[in-house]
DNA sequence: ATGTCTCAGGGACTGAGA
C-alpha cells in the first residue's frame, strides 16, 4: 500500500502536474492540501480516468483539502463536525476500502501568520479542536493514516536555520506542543521514525531562492496507527516534484506499507 | 529588495495569503 501527501498550491494551477507525478508513482492513495477551488470546479474526471475516486472538501480561493483512492472510499467527513463556525476548509476523512480497509485523513492545518496576528491563536484552536475529534474517533475506527500539511517543524533538526527560527511561528513550543499530542493520541510519524538523523525538508520558501539554497523546513508529515506503522517498508520525500517549471513549493512525502 | 507564487475581482492591475 502506497499513500502520499501533497501541498499542491492549486489545483487548476499545478492538475498537469500532479497527472504526471499519480502516472509515475500511482498511489494506492493521495491527500492534497491547498487545492484553492470550490468542489464543482474541481477537474476530476482527469483523475478518475486514472482509475482515482475523489472525495474533495474545497472554498473559494483558498484553503481546501482532497482524497484520491484507487479503492472504493466510504464515509465521508467534511470538518471536525463539533459544532463549532469555521468556514475554512480544511481537513477530510474517509474509510479506504482496500483488502484491509483503514480510514484516511487530509489535514491542511492553520500557517498561523505571525505570532501577533489573529491567525495565531486561530492555529492553536485549530490543533486542539483536531486532537479532541482525534481523540473521540480513534477507537471506532482502528487502522488510521493521517496526513498533510501540518505547517509544524517538530524539532530543531527540521529546520534549516532553528536560530533564526526558533520562537517564530511553525517552530513555537506550543504548536509544538500541540503536534506531540497527535503522537500521544497512538499515532507515529512515519518519516522521522525510518529517518533518525535526516535533516530534510518538505517545503521552501519561493522567495529567496528557497529551494536552490535549501533553506527549507519539514512541516508536512504521515501519521499512522500503531498496526500500520510496524508495516511500513519506506518513507520519502520527492524532492524532485520541487523542480523544473511552475512546482508547488512544497514536495510530496510517500510511505509504503505492507 | 518582502527577491515568488495563486487566486479573486474585474477586465490592468492590486490585494490577500502563504
Amino acid at each position: 500500500m502506497k499513500v502520499a501527501t501533497w501541498n499542491i498550491n492549486g489545483i487548476k494551477a499545478r492538475h498537469d502536474r500532479l497527472r504526471a507525478w499519480l502516472s509515475a508513482h500511482e498511489p494506492d492513495v493521495l491527500c492534497l492540501q491547498e487545492i484553492k477551488s470550490i468542489d464543482e470546479a474541481f477537474p476530476g474526471e482527469v483523475f478518475e480516468s486514472l482509475g482515482y475516486r475523489l472525495a474533495t472538501y474545497g472554498q473559494k480561493g483558498y484553503n481546501g483539502v482532497a482524497l484520491f483512492s484507487r479503492h472504493p472510499l466510504e464515509d465521508v467527513t467534511r470538518g471536525f463536525e463539533d459544532g463549532e463556525d469555521d468556514e475554512q476548509a480544511r481537513f477530510i476523512g474517509a474509510t479506504v476500502m482496500a483488502d484491509r480497509p483503514f480510514r484516511v485523513m487530509s489535514a491542511y492545518c492553520p500557517n498561523g501568520g505571525s505570532l501577533d496576528s489573529d491567525k495565531y491563536p486561530y492555529k492553536l484552536a485549530w490543533y486542539d479542536r483536531m486532537l479532541r475529534f482525534l481523540d473521540k474517533k480513534r477507537t471506532a475506527w482502528g487502522d488510521a493514516v493521517l496526513m498533510g500539511d501540518f505547517n509544524v517543524a517538530p524539532a530543531d533538526i527540521d529546520v534549516h536555520d532553528p536560530e533564526a527560527w526558533c520562537g517564530q511561528v511553525s517552530c513555537t513550543a506550543a504548536e509544538r506542543q500541540r503536534w506531540e499530542g497527535i503522537g500521544a493520541l497512538g499515532m507515529r510519524e512515519i518519516f522521522r521514525e525510518m529517518h533518525p538523523d535526516d535533516s530534510s525538508y518538505t517545503w521552501w520558501d519561493y522567495r529567496q531562492l528557497g529551494f536552490p539554497k535549501n533553506k527549507g523546513m519539514r512541516i508536512d508529515h504521515i501519521f499512522t496507527t500503531q498496526n500500520l506503522a510496524d508495516r511500513v517498508t519506506a518513507c520519502y520525500i520527492d524532492r524532485q516534484e520541487r523542480k523544473g517549471k511552475k512546482p508547488s513549493d512544497h514536495a510530496p512525502v510517500v510511505a509504503e506499507f505492507d
